[in-house]
DNA sequence: AATTATTTATTGAAAAACAATAATTATTTT
DNA sequence: AAAATAATTATTGTTTTTCAATAAATAATT
């Protein structure tokens, strides 16, 4: 399972959604669609704007989970 | 940028390209598209099979690299 | 309570994944 | 070098999904 983490990347610097979607460029919903994991896929082209915005790696937004692991 | 290190992870785990593909379920060919970095996005479900495949994490395969920076 | 921010839902259009297939090119093996 | 295998490229078509735009509902803040 592929988790998006983009709550926690906001949290750690303070940045609220609607500021996310201004220096991204993409809509408030759409943000919010990927924050609250409802996106089931991503444009490389999002995913750069996203961490040039965030000023950090896609590692650091997406997650793999594997099924069997409990964390 | 976004960049797909997907060979340097079957590089370094002796895999063919062909074996991956039967393992992620995807055609040889988008295999490929993926590989020589010509996909513009991908699916989550995707990147969860290559993940289970490969026994790693986005950040291994995924990789942004700033315009300024030369690398 | 009023304002602001976020989420959810809907519709529609554009983009792109992915399959399937075939052809070409590259690589490896004999 | 020839043959066999593997990988890439290209094409077509279907399906999925992004993303915008808008509106409504919910949540959070002031």
């Amino acid at each position: 399972m592929i988790i998006v983490n983009l709550d926690v990347m906001l949290a750690r610097r303070k940045m609220a959604s609607g500021e996310l979607s201004e220096k991204v460029g993409i809509s408030p919903a759409n943000i919010s669609i990927l924050k609250t994991g409802k996106a089931k896929a991503i444009r490389f082209s999002t995913l750069d704007s996203l961490c040039a915005a965030l000023q950090c790696q896609p590692g650091d937004i997406l997650e793999f989970r594997p099924d069997t692991e409990t964390k």
